[in-house]
DNA sequence: GCGAGTTATGTTTTT
DNA sequence: CATAACTCGC
């Protein structure tokens, strides 16, 4: 089978593949793995292998692709279909997956299809009443913390009445007793939280071999991109789809491992043989993305980890752009120095969608901004879910919610007095008692209010005349969502009192037209739209969906966010110890470990020019600190340290007239090549900042080889021969 | 019941 | 520092 050459599509598909890629595409049947670097295709390979099935007579219905977010999956959608007539494989997240299998067998979960999925805020809200009623109090159990440590049994499936028969101790009693209670009240709201939907669709599947079975012939072929950041959940919902067939396809890297902190599981990557006996691994070494130079500090870094499968990184590009280390004096003038970098690049003819700025922390994105605007550069947050945070949009999101499932009370309460219609704490506290007393919803009980003796008529009234409204609501629904906001905006009073405001109001007003925008969009390119599915489809959004590769803009956006995303030109920036490596990690080798392959994952974006900044003093919670380069600077095997001794010195003065000789002086960490002699193991070296030291191990790589040394002071480093400044004893 | 003003509190990454 | 939560006077 051959693909279209003929296609107008972009280079990198058009272009061959690769005999190693090409193993992978054309595998047929049984377990596949593909264990790839950055840049080595490996989405690409997911995208062919859809069409190359289709092409091979598998219905399209019969393919089930999971990809890590919305976005990838709307991109591989877009290609696959490109290639052959994909239309109807099922290309999703994991947890909208869930969501369709949950909405289709709800019986099996114990919920309605009409359920309300619950966001952080939500959560929050929900694990203090539970808390609260379990007779603790919020200060001993921080709710944040309490629903971290649900969530993290949550990913290891590990149900409420499970933990309830481990605990053992004090504290885990307590929690139990907290998880048990959080449930029920999830339970009472026809609510899940974003865990819920992974853990019930993995229950339902594991104790339901019928639907099992159905799911496993609807999806012949089930393919997994991002494998190395699959939960123990995803994993177990996984090999119950495959189970019947066995038709498994993985691919990921487990150095681009990132989402340790939220239940990601790297063992699921590694045991993949084992799980899957007779599995054909395939590995794709070979980088089309980045310039000969990125890659070898991404090497170099990454080498560092110790737990760790080597793996190379074999360049494909011809020699090409650059790698600066750039120090500045602080954040505002790290901001200038990207914002006069930008200019360069422009003015040497770099489109601004070729631009990517990233950082560890969202509160990063502020002093970049500030001097964007300033320096006039035009850019985009890739912030998605921050559209869905605004005030306005969540009062209107939480009528529709309570419009399509009256038992989500969070959401009830958040628009029973929004816009004020006289309906205070007073009343709500009288509902909600007689609602807790009978044992039913708080709809309900507004329902019955006229059976609640201590309510006066008039406040009954109100909330009649509010019970009448939603119903109305209820009444009209026709599906589309954009009719039903315009409806919900002006009936309820939201957008007189959002008039009423003023300029605030005026801008929240035009956020809710955006809505409605969008909404339109949804309406026109769903086949069946309807309220449900709208609201659980935006629930599941995340920041890199709001990624719009097409406008000329520079893209702003933290680590976690870049992934599976390239540029030509890339700037990290706060590149210090407590920033990345973020301080949370700093006592844990993993987490530091994890930190190390984030980084690792930024510079992978680069295709040509990688720009590397830290500032001297950072402003942190209101207050200038002095910061530390990070450590993994180091590890990149650039001379830097030269420069930042000299910008310590006060060598490179800090205003912005002067970036012309931070510039000049940043020459000296640009990579440059030379011959480096041998070591073996066993030799003694000396390391001008480590002192005397012991070869453990010499990975002879020609120019860039590695040599891991076990110094007298205890520590054991990996160094780059060409920069490491060793010697001989 | 409402809203202005004050006080506490919490600070990573996200489906 | 920035926002959420809370208090208190009307």
């Amino acid at each position: 089978m051959m693909f279209p050459s003929t296609a107008k599509h972009d280079d990198a598909f058009t272009s061959r593949l690769t005999a190693s890629q090409q193993k992978a595409v054309f595998h047929r049947d049984g377990p596949l793995l593909v264990i790839a670097g950055p840049g080595s295709g490996k989405t690409r390979v997911i995208t062919f292998r859809i069409a190359a099935l289709i092409d091979s007579g598998v219905p399209p219905q019969n393919i089930c692709a999971i990809t890590f977010t919305n976005k990838a999956a709307d991109e591989m959608r877009q290609r696959a279909f490109a290639f052959s007539a994909s239309a109807g494989a099922h290309i999703s997240t994991f947890h909208s997956l869930c969501v369709r299998i949950l909405r289709r067998y709800s019986e099996f979960a114990g919920i309605t299809p009409n359920f309300s999925i619950y966001d952080d805020s939500d959560q929050s809200k929900c694990v203090k009443q539970a808390i609260t009623d379990c007779n603790l109090n919020t200060t001993d159990f921080s709710p944040a913390r309490t629903l971290d440590a649900i969530s993290t049994l949550k990913n290891k499936l590990i149900d409420a009445g499970a933990f309830e028969n481990q605990a053992d101790d004090f504290f885990s009693k307590t929690l139990s007793k907290i998880y048990s209670r959080y449930q029920q009240i999830l339970k009472d709201l026809n609510a899940v939280d974003f865990d819920d939907l992974l853990m019930k669709a993995a229950f339902l599947l594991e104790n339901n071999p019928d639907v099992r079975s159905e799911l496993g012939h609807r999806y012949k072929y089930l393919l997994i991109d991002e494998y190395q950041d699959t939960n123990h959940a995803q994993y177990r919902i996984a090999k119950a789809l495959a189970s019947a067939h066995n038709n498994i396809c993985a691919t990921g890297d487990p150095d681009q491992s990132i989402y340790r902190w939220r239940g990601a599981d790297i063992r699921n990557i590694l045991d993949f043989e084992r799980d899957w006996p007779n599995a054909v691994v395939v590995r794709l070494e070979e980088n089309f993305r980045s310039a000969p130079c990125i890659l070898e500090v991404a090497d170099r870094l990454i080498a560092n980890n110790q737990s760790r499968k080597e793996k190379r990184l074999i360049a494909t590009r011809p020699p090409a752009g650059k790698v600066v280390i750039e120090p500045y004096e602080d954040e505002v003038e790290e901001a200038f120095g990207v914002a006069d970098n930008i200019r360069r690049l422009v003015d040497e003819g770099t489109s601004l969608s070729n631009i990517a700025i990233f950082y560890r922390v969202n509160a990063q994105s502020r002093a970049i901004e500030e001097a964007f605007i300033r320096s006039k550069i035009p850019y985009q947050i890739v912030r998605g879910v921050e559209f869905y945070n605004r005030k306005e949009i969540r009062d209107i999101l939480a009528y529709l919610k309570v419009i399509v499932n009256p038992a989500d009370k969070v959401a009830l309460l958040r628009i029973i007095n929004t816009p004020t219609r006289g309906i205070g704490k007073t009343t709500i506290d009288k509902v909600q008692d007689y609602a807790s007393r009978r044992n039913i919803s708080l709809y309900e009980a507004i329902r019955a209010v006229s059976q609640i003796s201590n309510v006066p008529q008039s406040t009954a009234a109100k909330l009649t005349a509010f019970l009448n409204m939603v119903e109305g609501f209820r009444k009209n629904d026709s599906g589309l969502v954009a009719e039903m906001v315009e409806r919900v905006f002006t009936d309820s009073g939201l957008e007189k009192s959002l008039i009423a405001e003023g300029a605030d109001g005026k801008d929240a007003a035009a956020n809710v037209e955006e809505l409605i925008s969008a909404a339109a969009v949804y309406d026109k390119q769903t086949e069946t739209p309807a309220l449900v599915d709208y609201l659980q489809q935006i629930a599941l959004f995340s920041d890199a969906d709001a990624y719009n590769a097409s406008v000329e803009r520079v893209a702003l956006m933290t680590l976690h966010s870049a992934k599976g995303l390239e540029f030509d030109n890339v700037f990290i920036v706060g590149v210090e110890e407590g920033l990345l490596p973020h301080e949370r990690s700093a006592d844990n080798d993993d987490e530091t470990e994890e930190e190390r392959r984030l980084f690792f994952v930024g510079i992978t974006r680069a295709k040509v020019n990688l720009f590397i900044a830290f500032a001297k003093y950072r402003q942190i919670r209101g207050q200038t600190l002095r910061t530390i380069p990070s450590q993994f600077l180091f590890e990149l095997g650039l001379s830097f340290s030269e420069s930042a001794e000299r910008n310590d010195n006060g060598y490179l003065k800090s205003t912005i007239d002067n970036r012309q000789s931070t510039i000049s002086n940043h020459q000296s960490s640009i990579i440059n090549h030379k011959l480096s002699p041998r070591f073996h193991r066993g030799d003694i070296v000396v390391h001008k900042k480590f002192g005397i030291g012991t070869v453990k191990d010499f990975a002879d790589m020609g120019d860039n080889s590695v040599v891991t040394v076990a110094f007298n002071t205890g520590q054991t480093k990996s160094l780059a021969l060409k920069y490491a400044k060793l010697t001989k004893l």
